[in-house]
DNA sequence: CGTAAATTTGACCAGCTGGTTAAACTAATA
DNA sequence: TATTAGTTTAACCAGCTGGTCAAATTTACG
């Protein structure tokens, strides 16, 4: 075998990567791929059969980066205030990283339902907010919260954080005319979405 | 002329619009919209020179129509609060009724951001926001939002309503196990986001 | 060195896609 | 009825796309 086989296969990896994640699965080109990875395409079709093959990898390859990256804050020994200010801290600088996962995710998963609930049926939901409110029960009877309000806490910590990136374009826009850069809204992002939650779940 | 002739183009524009909307422009074949429009391949293209002139025009039509509708509630002469139920409760039913448009319309923006940007340059966001100020300045006093933080949570509260229908692949997978459905989720959260906004901007 | 297995290539193909064209049809109207 | 402008159609095409194939090259190793 040619010594660089692992070499050639992360390239190609890598080439898929950025141009489905630009591109998506239906604009993303397989001559693009190869040629970004500086190979043939029939050298393409030779490590990954065909497109779907090659787009799946990725994709999986993606969920679970991010769900390894995240799962731990569940886990932390925090108080559940420096818990939600860590999450916005960590979760939006990890998206400054990679803006254009979000728009990526949501586009393929519209597109596909089937291929993202296969992914999740392995991921009790149901468990790691039940984790998650045992862990805080003592604080989250001084809140708002209660066991059947968590999944729209959730969502809505999620939608905080990972929507100005989904809505980049139109964000971008809105906030041109006030002189405001993204980058900036989003670092002042981390504060702003942690306090807002806190002060959301607090009773009166 | 025949006299089918707006029947014909109403047809095709329907069409187009639920291909669009349903598989993107990249997705959709102009061949499956004539045929959902009952009529042929060349006389689309004698409607809609090119697959971008229909496009655009579907693109234009959808963007114009949510903003028609939601450019009044900031007219409304309600109090803050009210405003803000208000706002959740119709844009939450405007998308019940069109659960694709989130995503649609975020995954068109960021394949071709600079389309957007010419819809968006004529809306003069920061006018819309100080306007918004402006009327209600006597209340935010006695909540925690400066001019400054205005585009912070507007954001926040376009996220609250729209994340969920562009996640949605996502977030049904995510309460299936605790055996909620995303209709009723959704309907919850007309009532949960409004106070979880009204609470987050309350000075303690 | 020699040979078998793995790797890489250029040339090729069938099928689909957006778009065109020339001819046929329809309806108003003079 | 004959003309004309607008509408609809079937057949066609060039170019691209994912995918294939046989031959050439490289590598491992006895």
């Amino acid at each position: 075998m040619a010594g660089n086989d692992k070499l050639t296969e992360e390239r190609i990896f890598e080439a898929a990567t950025e141009e489905f994640v630009d591109k998506g699965m239906d604009g993303a080109r397989m001559q693009d791929i190869a040629t970004r990875a500086g190979i043939n395409k029939a050298l393409l079709h030779y490590y990954f059969r065909t497109k779907d093959h090659l787009f799946n990898a990725v994709f999986e390859m993606i969920a679970r980066k991010i769900m390894k990256k995240f799962a731990p804050v569940f886990d932390e020994n925090l108080s559940l205030e420096d818990k939600i200010r860590f999450f916005f801290r960590e979760h939006i600088s990890f998206l400054q990283e990679n803006p254009k996962l979000p728009g990526f995710l949501l586009n393929e998963i519209n597109r596909n339902p089937a291929r993202i609930k296969k992914l999740l049926s392995s991921v009790d939901f149901e468990d790691i907010w039940n984790t998650f409110y045992k862990q805080h029960k003592e604080v989250l009877l001084k809140y708002n919260i209660s066991k059947e309000t968590m999944p729209q806490l959730m969502i809505s910590i999620a939608a905080m954080s990972v929507f100005p990136f989904a809505a980049r374009g139109i964000i971008e826009g809105a906030l041109m005319k006030s002189g405001i850069e993204f980058n900036d809204f989003m670092e002042e992002r981390k504060k702003f979405a942690a306090d807002f939650v806190i002060m959301a779940i607090k009773r009166n």
